[in-house]
RNA sequence: GUGUCCGUAGCUCAGCUGGAUAGAGCAACGGCCUUCUAAGCCGUGGGUCGGGGGUUCGAAUCCCUUCGGGCACGCCA
């Protein structure tokens, strides 16, 4: 519709002057200006014409075609022209838009491969509350990429390699026990890591043991690499029951461990290409002429570090999913290693850089403060989502403890909240940790997407039949509410697409909430089962039956369920 | 110090490819359940858009500058 009216703005305005892709065409601040506004400043400028004048001039030029570009009427104020949609055919046309399968989302990306890399959490650390974000955030931009018609690899990139393992050998040889491991799981291998942080400052040799039990790992050392493996398996218990929770799953476990045998290689081929330099002991790629530090490839003790691992990783990556994009879900702390990173790719030559993504999140801290293992001051993934579980469980029985079920829709509902929390802002934003928040079932959450759905599905149930998207008549449904959710209804495909663009999976979570509040404005406003007027009845459960669908879809691709009662 | 991200209502944030009176939610206060789920809806109060310049018919939005805060700056990841 857009397209058309500026078609129609550049052929009246004389199309040489003003091609119609610089029309600008925008929607007013209040809908009682209209559905479209043209705002004739632009014009006036290069006319020497007073916009005033010039929207006078659109109008009455508009009035004469308004059947054929689907308007009711038009109005010039000051120095815009307003256009008012004629409400039926508009109606119509965005139902219809989104009567598939699809949901009018066209798979744009059909035919692409992207890889993700998100989660990625280290080993032999408890996964917390930061984990959560780039898990959350990924999987979300996983569903909507996938949505698009793209084919996504989701890889864990399990930080699974470093010399945080040599300081775990040598801190389990001198403070732990294969018992107490045992016993105590991952809590014990937290336990003796912050030990060991404690101790080195008192015994630098500490350190110096920690990186020979590293190299160890790296030459293929039985012994440290049975210890490693045992950690590693102990770790991946762990995880896997936040990632039952959230219902998350990976294409790919393939983390750091498994490019240090192909950082060798990678050495060898930079030394080719003339890009690899000697500083300080160690092997590095000048980066100074991009007023970057350089790239490390290899340390002095010739071991494999994370930018090298990482590099490794990308031209493993490329040759085996031949991937048109690959995302990093990952800190915006890390920025700089990624920029390094994929620069030393544009160096080797390789024209896929630009397709290298880095998706940054903020931090997140707790009471102002960097969460710290050694400080005590930090929050685990599964404590938030057990007693986000539990609040929806207490809420259950408070407001509806008939509902079958409980427990199913109580895990829904809980982790509804917490996922919905971590995207509904940009996630660019910081994040200071509050229960208060997560917990909040009240006004823009995760419990209100789901609650609205319920009180659709609720509507349709007590219909009780076949409701056909076809039934309705688009003249019953053209009062300012109804109108004002029809109209959002038709910014699903943008929102989906923008979101992609941006890698940004709040925008959905926006777009998922401006739905639901108009669903329940209209709800609120429209009797539909109550509606005497058998038209206007068929019509609105129509509509109803849309709007479900599209919540339900909107919510699974921020990851979210949502229960049929709640 | 250099780089980078962020400063909008008491709090958490939208709005940022320039446009009409700057919007939500939470918190506060006041309405609406014999009627489709009140986890909802309606209303009231609340703002030097960090400060200062500049560009423009028009700036929260673009440019410059300044202040405040977060983060990163080779042998951890």
């Amino acid at each position: 519709m857009k397209e058309t009216i500026c078609n129609a703005i550049a052929e009246i305005l004389g199309k040489d002057q003003f091609p119609a892709d610089t029309v600008i065409v925008e929607t007013p601040p209040d809908p009682a200006l209209g559905d479209l506004a043209i705002p004739c400043f632009s014009f006036a400028k290069v006319l020497h014409k007073n916009p005033a004048r010039i929207a006078q001039e659109l109008k009455t030029h508009l009035d004469g075609q308004k059947e054929s570009l689907g308007l009711a009427s038009v109005t010039a104020t000051g120095g815009y022209c307003n256009l008012y949609a004629d409400r039926t055919l508009f109606a119509k046309a965005t139902l219809e838009a989104v009567q598939g399968d699809d949901l009018g989302v066209h798979p744009i990306f059909a035919g692409q491969t992207v890889c993700m890399d998100y989660s990625s959490p280290n080993i032999a650390k408890n996964f917390h509350v930061g984990h959560l974000r780039t898990t959350i955030i990924g999987n979300s931009l996983y569903k909507i990429y996938q949505k698009l018609g793209a084919q996504v690899v989701r890889i864990n990139h399990l930080g699974d390699w470093g010399t945080q393992f040599g300081k775990l050998i040598v801190a389990y040889k001198n403070w732990s026990s294969k018992e107490a491991v045992e016993k105590n799981g991952i809590q014990e291998l937290l336990d003796i890591y912050v030990k060991f942080d404690q101790e080195k400052n008192a015994h630098p040799e500490l350190m110096d043991e920690a990186r020979a039990w590293f190299v160890k790992m790296e030459q293929g050392d039985a012994e440290a690499l049975s210890i490693w493996k045992w950690f590693k398996e102990i770790s991946l218990t762990e995880f896997e029951r936040v990632y039952d929770i959230l219902g998350i799953s990976f294409d790919s476990y393939t983390g750091e461990s498994f490019y240090r045998e192909k950082v060798p290689a990678l050495a060898a081929l930079l030394e080719e290409k003339g890009l690899l330099m000697e500083s300080q002991g160690a092997n590095v790629i000048d980066l100074s002429a991009y007023d970057m530090p350089p790239c490390m490839i290899t340390k002095k003790d010739g071991s494999s570090i994370y930018h090298s691992r990482d590099i490794a990783a990308v031209l493993y990556r490329k040759e085996t999913y031949h991937f048109d994009k690959c995302l990093y879900v990952t800190g915006l702390e890390q920025s700089l290693h990624f920029k390094q990173v994929f620069k030393a790719i544009e160096l080797m030559g390789y024209d896929y850089s630009d397709e290298l993504v880095h998706v940054p999140y903020g931090l997140v801290s707790l009471g102002g403060e960097k969460l710290s293992t050694r400080k005590g001051n930090i929050i685990y993934a599964e404590d938030i989502l057990k007693e986000a579980i539990k609040r929806a469980g207490d809420l259950i029985e408070e407001k509806n403890p008939a509902l079958a079920d409980k427990e199913t829709v109580a895990k829904q509902v809980g982790v509804g909240a917490v996922i919905f929390h971590d995207l509904f802002n940009q996630r660019i934003r910081n994040i200071n940790f509050s229960w208060k928040d997560v917990l909040s079932f009240d006004g823009t959450t995760g419990p209100y997407v789901q609650y609205t759905y319920a009180r659709a599905k609720s509507v349709l149930r007590k219909y009780g039949q076949e409701i056909s998207d076809h039934a309705f008549s688009c003249e019953a449904l053209t009062d300012d509410v109804t109108f004002a959710l029809i109209k959002t209804i038709g910014g699903y495909e943008d929102a989906v697409q923008s979101a992609a663009e941006n890698n940004e999976p709040s925008i959905v979570a926006k777009y998922l909430i401006a739905l639901c509040t108009d669903f329940n404005k209209f709800y609120q406003d429209r009797p539909i089962l109550k509606e005497a007027d058998i038209v206007a009845k068929e019509s609105r459960l129509a509509l109803v039956n849309i709007v479900q669908k599209l919540i339900s879809d909107a919510a699974g691709l921020l990851g979210m369920e949502c229960p049929e009662e709640m």
